[in-house]
DNA sequence: CCGCGGGCCTGAGAGC
DNA sequence: TGCTCTCAGGCCCGCG
């Protein structure tokens, strides 16, 4: 499921309930997600005050009190919800479980909020994992991975200089986390779309060509901080699994371009092309061969 | 070192 | 209805 923007709607739903607030209990309802939990998970976390949360490319890192950060990560069908209290209740009491569907629910955080928050993912590629403050720089999940794209450092040059003697196609680069991280293949897809740049191009023709980016590299950045924010402002893209904390569904998958619309008509003014799909690197890539060059 | 293909899981949808 | 097949928003690992 989640890129950045799913993994941001997540977070920005998460941290009222979450910040300031004590993990009064929390469950781990199965022995493994991607990973085998820690020995006494989730007793690590009782008791434990989230002091913030954060985020990551894809993950989500709360601090915690005692010094520690649970890393979280979405796999592909990983969500959140948030159920509160019905009413102001005395803080303590319990509202999970509820509802039939709970068999993929595999963590529960009882919040001293009176919030409990429900980690569900069926196909548990997400996982959790607490690791001390001063690991994250080590941390294996973490310390490959290269700039946010919607932070200060990501520009047509830093962009340029990461595609310096790349031998594959500008797709499988910007899906490359070391390159740019929390790209994933919708918004891959979107971007080169609002580019006008060819999937199957190579991630070399956008290097610095004498130490100037190319108007290629600033394009794509550009298309990246738009479909990135647009997306965010839409809560995400719900096609199956993603859903903002609320429940509510995301709608940016209104606003797709090219991405699950094969065969339909290219969106781009005045273009008379069709939306195209094929498999670079085991994934789908939607395009409009027409205006992407 | 790099890039690619397979594998990890479950569920939805298509086709028969 | 029910079976089988393909595909899905991510990432790790082993191979060449």
């Amino acid at each position: 499921m989640p890129e950045l923007p799913e993994v941001e709607t997540v977070r920005r739903g998460l941290q009222p309930v979450m910040e300031g607030a004590r993990i009064v209990t929390a469950e781990a309802r199965r022995g493994d997600l991607r990973f085998p939990f820690q020995p006494d998970f989730a007793k690590r976390l009782q008791g434990q005050t989230v002091t913030g949360l954060g985020r990551r490319a894809k993950y989500l890192l709360a601090d915690l009190g005692s010094g520690d950060v649970l890393l979280m990560h979405l796999g592909m069908s990983g969500s959140f919800r948030v159920i509160k209290p019905e009413h102001e209740e005395t803080p303590g009491e319990f509202h999970y479980p509820r509802g039939k569907d709970s068999v993929h629910d595999h963590v529960v955080f009882h919040m001293s909020s009176g919030a409990d928050i429900v980690f569900n993912d069926p196909r548990r590629f997400g996982f959790m994992k607490i690791i001390g403050r001063g690991e994250i720089e080590r941390e294996p999940h973490l310390k490959d991975l290269g700039p946010e794209p919607l932070g200060n450092e990501f520009d047509a040059a830093m962009l340029a200089r990461a595609c310096v003697g790349k031998k594959t196609s500008l797709k499988a680069a910007l899906l490359d986390q070391r390159v740019v991280a929390g790209l994933g293949n919708i918004y891959v897809c979107e971007a080169l779309f609002r580019a006008h740049l060819s999937p199957r191009r190579l991630a070399a023709t956008l290097a610095t060509k004498k130490g100037e980016p190319t108007d290629h590299a600033r394009r794509l950045v550009e298309a990246i901080h738009t479909v990135l924010n647009e997306a965010i402002r839409a809560g995400g893209s719900s096609l199956r699994d993603h859903r903002q904390t609320s429940g509510e569904l995301g709608y940016f998958q209104h606003s797709f371009q090219v991405y699950d619309r094969e065969g339909e008509p290219c969106r781009t003014d005045g273009c008379e092309g069709v939306v195209k799909r094929f498999v670079q690197n085991g994934r789908s890539t939607f395009w409009c061969p027409k205006c992407q060059r």
